[in-house]
DNA sequence: CTTTTTGCAAACAATTTGCAAAAAA
DNA sequence: TTTTTTGCAAATTGTTTGCAAAAAG
């Protein structure tokens, strides 16, 4: 939060009310919402804030890297504001998104095997499953459609 | 390619040259293309084909299981003509997607870490990094800009 | 007081759907 | 000939932009 707040002084922007609001809702969540969810939850104690101004302030936080964006699409993208090292599961059913650590993962040897197509930056791990809720509504949006 | 059609006839679906392009283009690709990607280079060999018939025929094959998606959202997917198990190289810049195989990866020890949030379906490796073309035409769209 | 930021509304872009004409079985 | 599929155009949804009023420094 104080990061945030130098962060913004050094850039030369203005710490408004709203901006504040933004970076709190995805420093504080495990869940890496969109601009739609991030909007949502928001709103409930500052009704008069703008999606627009979510996605503005979003890709803003992105820039001054602050938060990070899960996904290389500009369309549907999810925030993080997690910035250490670490992976993520994914429930295939309804999109949930958790974050785990894990030392061993972080130093994969696979250099060599992409070297032909360019050079690597950071390997993602990405666990594909079934969250718990969705394994308790068993299969109620599947089933019965 | 037989293979598709063997599905389409078990599936009691129609086999019409524009669902025949589509397969063959995404099973044709390395890159893995969105459906407007698809649809462009279609176009080139069959000019009347419309975007939403092969936004129709790729969901169709998802279905059937002859192509899978990346990504979790139905907005900006991307489709992998590829169903062997693999892993992938993302180019941070500009988007490109390539395949890489390793056997090693594919039995990495993750399920006591995520086992608090479910079930494992399958483990994928995205490789961030820069491709071969950006590292040549070097930060020509983020220096200059 | 000066410059940036906000909220609105309109613009854009990507994807989906209703329906009559065309094609497959 | 019967049923499915196509292509068009319109509808929907998600994201971005222009601009005058409001707020920050």
């Amino acid at each position: 939060v104080e990061r945030f707040k130098a962060a913004m002084k050094q850039a030369g922007l203005k710490l408004t009310p709203q901006r504040m609001e933004v970076f709190r809702e995805i420093a504080g969540r495990e869940d890496h919402p969109d601009a739609v969810g991030v909007f949502t939850s928001i709103r409930e104690r500052m009704p008069s804030v703008s999606l627009d101004t979510v996605y503005r302030t979003l890709w803003m936080l992105k820039d001054l890297g602050l938060i990070s964006v899960i996904g290389s699409n500009r369309e549907s993208a999810r925030f993080d504001g997690n910035l250490g090292k670490h992976h993520h599961f994914v429930c295939v059913r309804c999109g949930l998104v958790r974050d785990f650590e894990k030392e061993e993962l972080n130093a994969l040897p696979i250099e060599n095997d992409v070297r032909k197509y360019g050079s690597v930056l950071e390997t993602q791990i990405e666990v594909h499953g079934i969250c718990n809720a969705c394994r308790n509504t068993h299969g109620d949006s599947i089933t019965s459609e």
